[in-house]
DNA sequence: GTGCTGTGATTAACGGCGTTAAGTAACAGC
DNA sequence: GCTGTTACTTAACGCCGTTAATCACAGCAC
């Protein structure tokens, strides 16, 4: 029982490791089993097919990121806005520090991903959650403002995600420096959360 | 010469009507080549590798988006406000009606892509101009702000980089309204460049 | 000890892939 | 009729994910 879980410990040990130093556009089954020592097929025994392989590593991944957001929430607790900015910049921070975990966790498109619903989408959710009850917290001491806190949440996140993707992808004019430009995104996203007695119409 | 240019131009079609339909996961030189009838190795004789094909219907989306932007710009060259709110909208939109087209355009990790840089990424950023150029022309009349219109221009297309990448990959919650959640996104987007005399401090 | 069963691994193979090298058939110009 | 060129093909290399069949060996029953 101990050396089944010993091998399959090895197996996404080796994968994480040969993502982040080759990328994963070179990463094969065969290439984790020669760098195990295994035949290919010998993974097989472990997990359904790549796809699984990978989801069982994605998960890891959104673990890893709960655990760092759900560190830093717990650092301002008393207060939501240096919370949520703290939270918005760790999630960058997180995407760029972790380049190809979070190309598999966000950027691959997850064609399968019906297959298993439920567990991973909730295990993924909870990174929102910490968001959204960052909002909450500040609607309900006044300093914040929204008319939906799942639908700003998911906004806030969704300008975090297109920062990191473009920061990632080397899109982003390379004229423009970088942690400038990772800040302004991050006053953006928060600026739409303002209060209403302070937040002007729309333009 | 026109039949070069012909076989040429029937590769590029059929690999963007595979594209939509089958998906770029599944797309191989040697499926093109059998939907057009002719051997794989054809196609190297007017692409270099896969890349290359990829890399000239990448261009054709981004010229199909460059004109779409143009028209929307010129529809509103009055109201630079107006403008740029119905450019971000196009931009959505284009992403949403263009699946796969902006997966290959935006999503895919461009690992090759320092090996064309000057051209490919000339005609890119003409897209992100238009939106500068909006900014800009709102700056000058007084109804926008912006410390830098480059990065203001890029943190909004961030913005709408997420809003396009999660829909497309389905990691919104099924719970929020599609279009809900796009229009606050836009709203988030623009709130960000406001003048500054109704512009509240950051939170 | 002999035989049975189950486990953890292997090898061989299938059908696919991108790409290169070599070859062929048709045709233009002399 | 020969030559060179153009447009294309076939064959092959070395990858890939995955499946089927097989092997080595452990523990156990008798």
């Amino acid at each position: 029982m101990s050396s089944e879980t010993d091998l399959r410990r090895r197996i996404l040990d080796t994968t994480r490791h040969l993502l982040v130093q080759d990328g994963y556009a070179s990463l094969s089954m065969r290439k984790i089993a020669r760098a195990i020592g295994y035949s290919a097929t010998s993974i097989y025994l472990y997990f359904e097919n790549k796809d699984a392989l990978f989801h069982a590593l994605i998960d890891e991944g959104m673990e890893q990121l709960y655990d760092e957001l759900k560190t830093v929430a717990a650092a301002y607790s008393d207060s939501p806005r240096a919370r949520l900015r703290a939270l918005c910049r760790r999630y960058v921070e997180f995407g760029l520090e972790n380049q190809e975990y979070y190309e598999i966790m966000f950027l691959l498109r997850p064609e399968r991903m019906e297959r298993y619903p439920a567990d991973k989408y909730r295990r993924a959710r909870r990174n929102l959650d910490i968001m959204a009850s960052a909002l909450a917290d500040g609607v309900e001491q006044g300093v914040m403002h929204t008319d939906d806190p799942r639908v700003s949440a998911s906004v806030i996140w969704a300008a975090l995600h297109g920062t990191v993707s473009l920061q990632l992808s080397r899109r982003v004019d390379i004229r423009i420096d970088r942690d400038a430009f990772i800040d302004a995104a991050i006053d953006q996203a928060l600026r739409g959360v303002l209060p209403v007695e302070v937040r002007p119409q729309a333009a």
